[in-house]
DNA sequence: ACACTGGGTTCGGTTTCCGAACTGACTGCT
DNA sequence: AGCAGTCAGTTCGGAAACCGAACCCAGTGT
């Protein structure tokens, strides 16, 4: 079928609809409705320094006491943290990373590495490093095939398998 | 200086601040304070992907124009985007990406691949490809020293030159 | 007995978001 | 000329989210 950029689903929805999971058709609206919110970024990174704890969070983030319990409740449903108790007696738990969320870490390193290049001074508050050397960690498109890295010039987006009936935009954007 | 996690900012305070910019220690917040907000980076989605107009947008993401409208204020003073006028007699502009833009990339990437690992079905509506070549984007950490890729367990974080007093979280975080 | 901490919930007021309607400059059709 | 339609917004009022403060409860330390 011919159809010219037939938009059948619209992306975002999600706010209104009064029963069921808003399904996009891209995976960076799907991501977003998990963890498409400052705070939710931001206690992640937390999790991601080893604090872990509800007070800990909240003294470090500044985060009211409601909204932050929203937020890890939701982010625990969502499979990206894990409520754990760590004692007994006085019952204490900790939200810690799940697997899931620990592959969000690309995301992280990113949004650290363009807030450190175009709104520091020039003094990054963290470096991140590889562990058993060293090295400054550089997060980068790298093709195997070719065997060098890129930027996002080189980059060209397809319909995939799960595509509904999408533009197949991309080539050089700028 | 053995002062335990010497909270000295509070990276969000944001919102309720009368004048001026917050300056926040974290890149990661800084970041946020630009694009933490998830019409934001449905609109540089968008960009990327070569829409670039305002009712293009507006007709893709099903965003409200009031909405839509304020970030590209908000998102072309930050200087993420550029308005460009394309067109004289009915004067038309469309929203580019800068080269700060650009470099977004890696969180845009980073949040679609983690969409589509973990919330998908697993049937990705959107291939990325490197272009010269064809084969398909992976973004991960590599080091250059070791020669190899690696993931979010051998990252280490300390201080740097811009840190204030903060404590050296970091090690295998799970 | 009393204060204190961890981990919340409840409450009212303030921001922000949203959808619908309106503006206004221009084009194209008849 | 008159009307419809597009692009790029702005201006509303109501709905949702956010916020700070207060409150709650279990356990702990003194």
């Amino acid at each position: 079928m011919p159809t010219e950029a037939a938009e059948i689903d619209h992306p975002t929805q999600g706010r209104g609809t009064p029963e069921g999971e808003p399904v996009h058709a891209c995976s960076i609206a799907r991501a977003l409705d998990v963890i498409g919110d400052r705070w939710s970024i931001l206690i992640l990174r937390d999790t991601f320094r080893g604090i872990r704890r509800f007070a800990e969070i909240q003294r470090d983030l500044a985060i009211p006491k409601a909204v932050l319990s929203d937020r890890l409740t939701s982010l625990v449903a969502a499979g990206v943290l894990e409520r754990r108790q760590y004692m007994e007696h006085p019952p204490r738990h900790e939200y810690r990373l799940t697997d899931m969320g620990r592959e969000l870490s690309p995301v992280l390193v990113g949004l650290m590495q363009w807030g450190d290049r175009w709104l520091g001074d020039g003094q990054a508050p963290t470096v991140l490093v590889h562990e058993p050397c060293g090295t400054e960690v550089d997060l980068r498109f790298r093709c195997d095939t070719c065997n060098r890295g890129f930027g996002p010039t080189e980059i060209e987006g397809h319909p995939g398998p799960g595509a509904v009936a999408e533009v197949a935009s991309g080539g050089a954007p700028a």
